[in-house]
RNA sequence: GCCCCGGUAGCUCAGUGGAUAGAGCAGCCCCCUCCUAAGGGGCAGGUCACACGUUCGAUUCGUGUUCGGGGCGCCA
């Protein structure tokens, strides 16, 4: 931080002048910001602007009046007021590189904090059903929800990810149906596959393995065993997937367990209790008009059984009694009709939960280029792309790295050719070689890198490594971001823009390992702080950071 | 018809109510006796979809329009 402390009191000291020279604007905020063009100086302010109407007076005679009653501010090289009235500061160029002895000393916790104090919350990801291999968007879901849980843990919550399985109901019953189709067609019979059947030649594999497995129903006809038996082999191949992808679930929550524990009884009797249901046409309705819904929700069919919304409030209700009183669920955009439904559900409960629970991330769906084409297929899925097809053909980093690039809000095109290609183009191999980069310079230097924490680091001076070191500064509020807002490419576009970018510029401009002892340590204590930088943001990425490529 | 998301450089996309709207790629011109050039510098490239409003100030906030994607089931 290149100094909250001084930006701290560098504020508070316009903050007094503010209050003593205008005691008529209230109590007025002032907001201190790093400018986009360095030459405004380290930190700038609007307050001019924004006192002129509550004082009557113009920003810049009001700019005038604080910077001239801003003498002597420790640290403060400068100020001016420039523009429409905005103040700018310049800080003492021996406390811009304070920041390199702040990470080099916080090694591989530079960036993490305590604030939240442990306090619990939950991300529930993925959570796909086990009737296929995970396709795309999940692979979306899983670098998404696993980077935004390590960017909690990183702010100092306690941090739970959870997968739920909707193991339950008709997506599964025709699996099932079309494991056993294929089962009996590999008999000899001449059966059909059922309608709306999975068509995948995994549905193929499966039914090879059971058949294998249970010599006692080679004729297919225990239904229940085979969905079983296919539910576990897809939970176990998406376990493989998951692994692979490096994603590590702390709990697995099994749909039909809400049903099994009494759990969605219980949910549906505190609905009823609450008064917030009725009957209708053979059903039961949930008012939930009564909470923001556009129309009201059937609860349970007239065929007796439950739409999947009501084990989906139970469920939540459920992670709020386990104690999260912060729950994110990542999703694709395409369920974006439940955020509602389970809100007003859990509502309805009257139970206290709070107004917006649970948050939701839903991203934009994902389509994979492959040779300028759109690829739509997978043989093994039979009409998706799977996450294996990716991970197999561009690696894990390249694929997690992808996923997080875009903004979830923004639809993503997976480029499988540029993803792949060992080039300048591809931003994984680019962030991951400004570190790889920095590890062979050290190398050669073979002093001990625990040394340059007491480098002199007031003999940097070129303007490439002031705007080095100010971007390095802005690490630990490019984390706060990215968990407050649910947003990874906050970090991708850091790394990559701010910190790698400017690395290699200041590779070709400068010289490190220069006969001047004190300013080559200098500079390696500059280029070590920059790699931990890389490196504490790519283990935030869950991307390795390479040290030699 | 209703709800959600998007429209920013030739392409893919960032952008927190501020100053001259940015990055990478593609195009053009250059640059390697510290590391692995998988790199760097420069030039060119813009009606921030459109209109109106709020504001000292709008790509950013609001309303409307338009184009594209997603969703609107007693499916999950």
């Amino acid at each position: 931080m290149s100094s909250p402390d001084q930006k701290t009191r560098l504020r508070e000291s316009v903050q007094r002048i503010v209050k003593e020279k205008f005691p008529e604007a209230g109590d007025f905020e002032v907001d201190l910001e790093r400018p986009k063009n360095p030459d405004h100086g380290d930190f700038t302010t609007n307050a001019a602007l924004q006192l002129a109407k509550r004082v009557g007076r113009k920003p810049r005679e009001i700019a005038d009046a604080i910077t001239a009653a801003l003498v002597g501010v420790e640290g403060v090289a400068a100020t001016s007021v420039a523009g429409p009235g905005f103040i700018n500061f310049t800080l003492a160029a021996e406390s811009r590189f304070n920041v390199v002895r702040e990470i080099l000393a916080g090694g591989a916790n530079h960036g993490r904090k305590d604030g939240r104090n442990g306090e619990k919350i939950m991300v529930e990801f993925v959570s796909a059903n086990p009737t296929g291999p995970l396709h795309v968007g999940h692979g979306r879901q899983a670098a998404l929800g696993d980077v935004i849980s390590t960017v909690l843990e990183w702010q100092g919550w306690r941090v739970t990810r959870e997968f739920y399985y909707n193991d339950a109901g008709n997506q599964i019953a025709n699996l099932a149906l079309s494991v056993q189709a294929r089962i009996q067609q590999a008999a000899g019979k001449a059966v059909e596959m059922p309608k709306d059947g999975y068509m995948g030649d995994y549905i193929v594999e499966i039914a090879r393995e059971y058949t294998a497995a249970h010599f006692g129903d080679t004729a297919g006809e225990n239904l229940d065993q085979i969905r079983e038996f296919a539910v576990e082999y897809l939970r176990k191949e998406q376990d493989i997937d998951l692994n692979a992808f490096g994603v590590k679930f702390d709990s697995y929550f099994l749909e039909s367990s809400l049903y099994t524990s009494g759990k969605v009884d219980e949910t549906v009797n505190a609905l009823v209790a609450a008064g917030h249901t009725f009957d209708s046409e053979g059903a039961q309705w949930l008012r939930t008009t009564d909470f923001g819904d556009d129309k009201d929700r059937v609860m349970r069919k007239s065929d007796g059984t439950y739409t999947y919304f009501v084990p989906d409030v139970a469920y939540h209700l459920d992670k709020f009694r386990r104690g999260f009183g912060h729950v994110v669920n990542v999703q694709g955009a395409d369920h974006h009709s439940t955020v509602t439904r389970v809100r007003s559900g859990l509502q309805a409960l009257e139970m206290k939960i709070p107004k917006g629970y649970p948050d939701y991330v839903l991203h934009q769906m994902v389509t994979v280029m492959k040779g300028g084409e759109e690829m739509k297929i997978s043989k093994r899925a039979g009409s998706y792309v799977t996450v294996r097809d990716l991970i197999d053909e561009v690696g894990r980093d390249g694929v997690r790295y992808f996923f997080l690039m875009r903004r979830v809000d923004s639809h993503l095109v997976f480029d499988i050719d540029l993803a792949k290609s060992n080039t300048d183009d591809n931003p994984v191999y680019y962030v991951q070689y400004a570190h790889a980069r920095i590890c062979s310079v050290l190398r050669e230097w073979g002093g001990d890198v625990a040394t340059l924490a007491g480098a002199d680091v007031s003999r940097l001076t070129s303007p490439y490594e002031a705007a080095l070191a100010q971007k390095l500064a802005e690490f630990p509020q490019v984390l706060a971001r990215a968990a407050s807002e649910f947003a990874p490419h906050l970090v991708t576009y850091f790394l990559h823009d701010d910190v790698a970018a400017r690395l290699h510029t200041y590779y070709n401009s400068e010289r490190f390992l220069v006969e001047d002892e004190s300013l080559k340590l200098a500079r390696l204590a500059l280029v070590a702080a920059t790699r931990q930088v890389l490196a504490n943001g790519l283990a935030v990425l869950g991307v390795s950071a390479p040290e030699r490529m």
